[in-house]
RNA sequence: GGCGGCAUAGCCAAGUGGUAAGGCAAGGGUCUGCAAAACCUUCACCCCCAGUUCGAGUCUGGGUGCCGCCUCCA
């Protein structure tokens, strides 16, 4: 039994084995900071926050990477429309990204590189690539010779002839006619005036955007302790979108310079569509990560986060309002379920010395290791869940469960540790005040008893109401009797 | 045009060749003055056609439909 993933550069599922045993060096492209991130950007992030605990959960020291592109076009458009500076929006926005993602419960990465960060090393990549030949400058820009790499395309399967080339409305004439190549890339643009800029060997400048994570990852994993030189690293993700042109390029990139392998396993999440379409700034049909949270109505983030894991990482999946909802009542299940053991562990004695189910833990772990299979991860959750939720309700409606106490101890502890490699918490409610004391409860209740036997129904059903309104909920059972308890 | 992917119940969604997980919604029953809550319970032959096989949702070929990338994009 044995972990494998789907590995876009063979479009087949191989057995995972780190190049390093024990150790997973992982890098997830991450976002460009000139705006809130969306849905998408939040379901990627969920995503390989899952497959970062997975795999720390099954034993692997995870160094996990996570950069913050910090020079781009975007950036600067939209500080000029603000009269401020690159710098000042994508600190914004890199503060923002750090809020939305804590309410995500995503597990911060152990390093989180910036272009700006990266210069020095940007720089002397740029440098090998000219020496070996894989570069050449054009008017202050530095471009990279795609011609020049002959496994260039591999990653995505696109053959440089067959491509349509020159039809972007974004790549200016005057960038075109620079270039040998149509495919050909920039490592180094010049600065227009007025334009942030570096000083480099071939001007004053600002880096082209594939650099970035070829440079970061050489930097970061880079330990002369084991003879790595951040060469070759496991597992490189991102979304699907970026397989072309952005991870071919990285490729080419540091290929081309090492010789060795990027990274032996390239992962790529789908994309959050909204009506079959793909989210994204363009079409205009996104929604923050935070309108969601913070719309009336909004589902819980553990909801959001269920969503996202109900589908296949590799799949699409559809935003929709309906959606959400299904998942927020989905969600309330798994957390009756999480929260069960602080509610009632004390009151049924439990000791605290109880091993977990080790089937249920080795369903969870035969359906992850086949490439990360949430969905069915949420089914062996959903199981633990019910009986959980089932016992829960029994105690409030019966008083007991009918269960054996060791048995929901070891189902509940089972059930919180695999839920927290999913990333999936329920934090008990702080105590509140109650509006209400139970002495008051238990005299209404007793006043309601009453009119029902003077058969003033009206009466009765204020009382429930009333009630009702309060947070509490009462239980009729037969014989007249009636409990209550706070929801 | 090139490359890749997807099509499973009302909705979402897993699925290793041997008679279809899970979630949501819905229905029925018990209980109730009515209700709520709770408990019990019901609910698919897998886009179409052909083929391989003792046996296919699951493999092969063809068809239809949808999506992504080829331009910034998680």
């Amino acid at each position: 039994m044995s972990l494998s993933l789907y590995n876009t550069l063979s479009r087949r599922q191989e057995p995972f084995k780190p190049l390093e045993p024990g150790k997973v060096r992982m890098y997830y492209c991450g976002v460009t900071v000139y705006d809130y991130c969306h849905v998408g950007h939040g379901r990627a992030c969920v995503v390989w926050d899952v497959v970062r605990r997975y795999l720390t959960w099954r034993g692997y020291e995870v160094r996990y990477v996570q950069n913050f592109t910090d020079i781009d076009d975007k950036i600067l458009n939209r500080s000029r429309q603000e009269g401020t500076t690159m710098e000042a929006i994508s600190e914004r926005y890199i503060a923002a990204y750090f809020e939305d993602m804590a309410r995500l419960n995503i597990k911060e990465a152990d390093e989180y590189p910036r272009a700006t960060h990266t210069l020095d090393g940007i720089k002397r990549l740029i440098h090998e690539l000219e020496t070996k030949g894989f570069a050449y400058p054009s008017a202050g820009d530095v471009y990279y010779s795609v011609r020049k790499f002959p496994d260039y395309g591999k990653l995505s399967g696109q053959k440089l002839d067959e491509r349509r080339m020159g039809a972007s409305g974004r790549v200016s004439e005057n960038e075109e006619a620079q270039k040998q190549d149509p495919a050909d890339f920039a490592l180094w643009k010049s600065a227009k005036p007025g334009e942030p800029a570096w000083e480099s060997p071939w001007g004053k400048g600002r880096p082209g955007w594939h650099i970035e994570c070829s440079a970061m990852v050489r930097e970061c994993f880079a330990d002369s302790a084991s003879n790595h030189l951040g060469e070759t690293i496991d597992i490189h993700a991102g979304g699907n979108d970026l397989i072309f042109p952005h991870h071919e390029n990285e490729i080419a990139q540091s290929e081309a310079v090492t010789g060795k392998p990027l990274a032996q396993y390239w992962l790529h999440n789908g994309m959050v569509n909204v009506n079959g379409e793909k989210m994204s700034k363009s079409l205009g049909n996104f929604t923050t990560i935070r309108q969601m949270l913070d719309a009336p109505n909004a589902p819980e983030p553990m909801a959001v986060r269920m969503f996202i894991l109900q589908a296949h990482y590799r799949k699409p999946i559809d935003f929709t309002d309906d959606g959400i909802a299904a998942a927020q009542n989905g969600w309330n299940i798994l957390k009756a379920g999480l929260l069960f053991g602080h509610e009632y562990g004390e009151r049924l004695g439990w000791t605290g010395s109880i091993e977990t189910q080790a089937d249920a833990i080795a369903q969870f772990r035969t359906v992850m290791d086949d490439d990360f299979n949430t969905s069915s991860a949420l089914a062996v959750l959903f199981g633990l869940a019910k009986q959980l939720e089932r016992a829960s309700n029994l105690l409030i409606h019966e008083g007991e469960t009918g269960e054996p106490s060791d048995l929901l101890e070891s189902q509940w502890l089972t059930l919180v540790e695999l839920a927290s490699v999913l990333g999936l918490e329920a934090q008990p409610e702080p105590e509140q005040v109650p509006s209400i004391s139970d002495a008051e409860i238990e005299t209404l209740v007793a006043q309601r008893t009453e009119a029902k036997k003077t058969k003033n129904f009206a009466e009765a059903d204020r009382i429930r109401n009333d009630l009702q309104a309060q947070g509490i909920q009462l239980i009729d059972k037969p014989g007249g009797l009636t409990l209550w308890h706070r929801s």
